[in-house]
DNA sequence: TATCTATTTTTAAATTTGTTCAAATATTAA
DNA sequence: TTAATATTTGAACAAATTTAAAAATAGATA
């Protein structure tokens, strides 16, 4: 038992051995990191809301908005965060922005998620 | 256009019929917003060590802040959440508390994630 | 009983997140 | 060019989350 593990946590009880074998079978940190990151962003009433409206269809800025009783501005601050974990993409028609779910990826993972939280 | 559409977008360019039909096929706001709790669970890179660290075998307290570099207090504090949400259960054995993924479905759950992040 | 110890809870501080408001950007049209 | 407008961005603030430290709880053992 090193220094550290010492400072962490002072008993005798920690079985090393299984830890060590936890550790080794754990999915790399970048991964974790990662999936925590997605978590993130579906970890919010408003961004659900976002993304179940745009599984139905494609919709602007303002008819998100509209539909959720926000302002155009905070919508646009949760699509950035969307679009940067690649959950979303848009397309530009004149002055309007159409946002749609990035794939159908993430429709499943939705649908798979709403099916769990059933059971 | 009623006055609360024109407080929340002042635009002409809403679509309401797209608008009401998407809303008709919203699921319910109670199974949203439990499903944001759900995410929210997840969306923590400790966390999601936690369950990671589970769904390979049980372990109790101390071993997960051994493994994850974090104090008692803070790994019980997680521990607490997703007990809340029903993501872990837990065993007593003596003065130790065993923890372990509530069901297989949250495995499922974690493995599925993670290959649609590898995508 | 009293003591020891793994865990939980409380409290408080530090950090992160969500929202609004105002300003900036980008595209269209006059 | 200038004006109009959908969207984005930045700053500021409130609310929520994370963590550590200390106190409390609960079970084991002397």
């Amino acid at each position: 038992m090193d220094a550290k593990e010492i400072e962490i946590c002072e008993t005798e009880y920690i079985n090393h051995a299984k830890v060590e074998s936890v550790r080794k079978q754990m999915p790399l940190g970048k991964h974790l990191d990662e999936l925590s990151e997605m978590f993130k962003a579906l970890a919010s009433p408003v961004r659900v809301r976002i993304l179940f409206a745009l599984s139905t269809e494609e919709l602007c800025v303002c008819d998100l908005a509209n539909l959720l009783g926000l302002t155009v501005s905070a919508v646009s601050h949760h699509l950035r965060l969307l679009r940067m974990l690649k959950l979303v993409k848009f397309r530009k028609k004149g002055l309007m922005v159409y946002y749609s779910l990035d794939d159908e990826h993430i429709e499943h993972l939705l649908s798979d998620a709403l099916e769990h939280m059933r059971h």
